[in-house]
DNA sequence: AGGAACATGTAAATAGTTACATGATTGC
DNA sequence: GCAATCATGTAACTATTTACATGTTCCT
């Protein structure tokens, strides 16, 4: 039960709405938490009942009403509690490399066609990490960023999430090309 | 529910227990598959009965016996449809990357801290990896291993895996040096 | 008129975690 | 005797996914 704190995190950079939380889970936090937005909503509620977040309805014209949440005191101090506590092993789970894992002459074409989805997914991924370092880092280069801005934490994991889709586009395609070498025979004849 | 998947492509490698599933998931899979020993056994139960894996009970002496698993020409097909749908986008959750989101002056001491946790297990998982490279390649060098092998999957995703640890610890390294050089002085203060 | 982006939920079903339970053998 | 490894489960609880639901405004 870490999406608390994975929300708790995010809204430390200012108050969102459970719609703009969602598509910062979809971007910039993906790489480190994956969140739907349904799960989002159901979590901003109960965080809001447990006192670690503040909601504040926003009216708006032109369009519909929304109701944006910043952290609480008592939410700092979860956060607190959450940093001194161990870190759990990181949990993955990915389809694509289950694929690949069971690869065989048969699968080969299904499997190489997969791969090629996911560089793709991985080079866009990658770009827009880039673009939002870019954005974090303003006029500075990184190095001044690293040593002067309040927050720094946002732009590690972006660094991170950026390097994450940078190797696996790399593998991507290192692994289309030995499967084709080892059984482009057999998928041709098919 | 692709961890049915995930069990399948495993034991293509050949027949295992429960137990012996449970050990390949916590190393040689854990880069993209986290499972926990329960969900394990009752996923074996639930294959079996769906005819999807073959169960045999191997008596042994000198330790208690054990059921071994075998996939199906069933199971084989599923892989097959498995590995012909899309592959959905991986799912990670990370606490340590939360941690780093969130950190400020008066937590950085404690993030650092788990970051260099962190940091011993990539070392220990990224060495770990190459051992199980090393150990699929047996006499052969890598290249003449890809080029030759039967099955060359699960020695691809053992090679992101290997990667993955070593940009890890890379990370760890990086960011902890970046939290220290940003709030050093602070951390001392406390 | 239709699609995309904005905006938020509920409910049912599935999956995953954690705690509890048991018991053998090997090596120190 | 005790810890570690081998070996397998059930049950209660929590979290997550998926399907269903609704309504606005902007742009084409």
């Amino acid at each position: 039960m870490a999406l608390r704190h994975a929300v708790l995190a995010v809204l430390l950079g200012g108050e969102l709405s459970g719609y703009q939380l969602a598509k910062v889970f979809d971007t910039g936090v993906s790489n480190f938490w994956f969140a739907s937005p349904q799960q989002l909503y159901t979590e901003l509620t109960k965080l809001e009942q447990a006192g670690l977040v503040d909601g504040r309805l926003v009216i708006q014209v032109n369009r519909p009403n929304k109701r944006v949440y910043t952290v609480t005191e008592d939410g700092v101090a979860e956060l607190d509690r959450f940093a001194a506590a161990d870190a759990k092993p990181a949990v993955i789970r990915d389809d694509l490399l289950v694929k690949v894992h069971a690869v065989d002459p048969s699968r080969a074409r299904a499997v190489v066609a997969r791969i090629e989805e996911r560089a793709v997914q991985a080079a866009a991924k990658a770009e827009l990490f880039d673009e939002t370092l870019r954005n974090l880092r303003g006029d500075l280069d990184e190095e001044t960023f690293l040593a002067t801005a309040e927050r720094i934490g946002p732009y590690l994991t972006c660094l991170r999430g950026k390097r994450f889709e940078e190797e696996n586009l790399d593998w991507c395609r290192r692994s289309a090309d030995l499967i084709r070498a080892r059984w482009g025979a057999e998928m041709r004849e098919e």
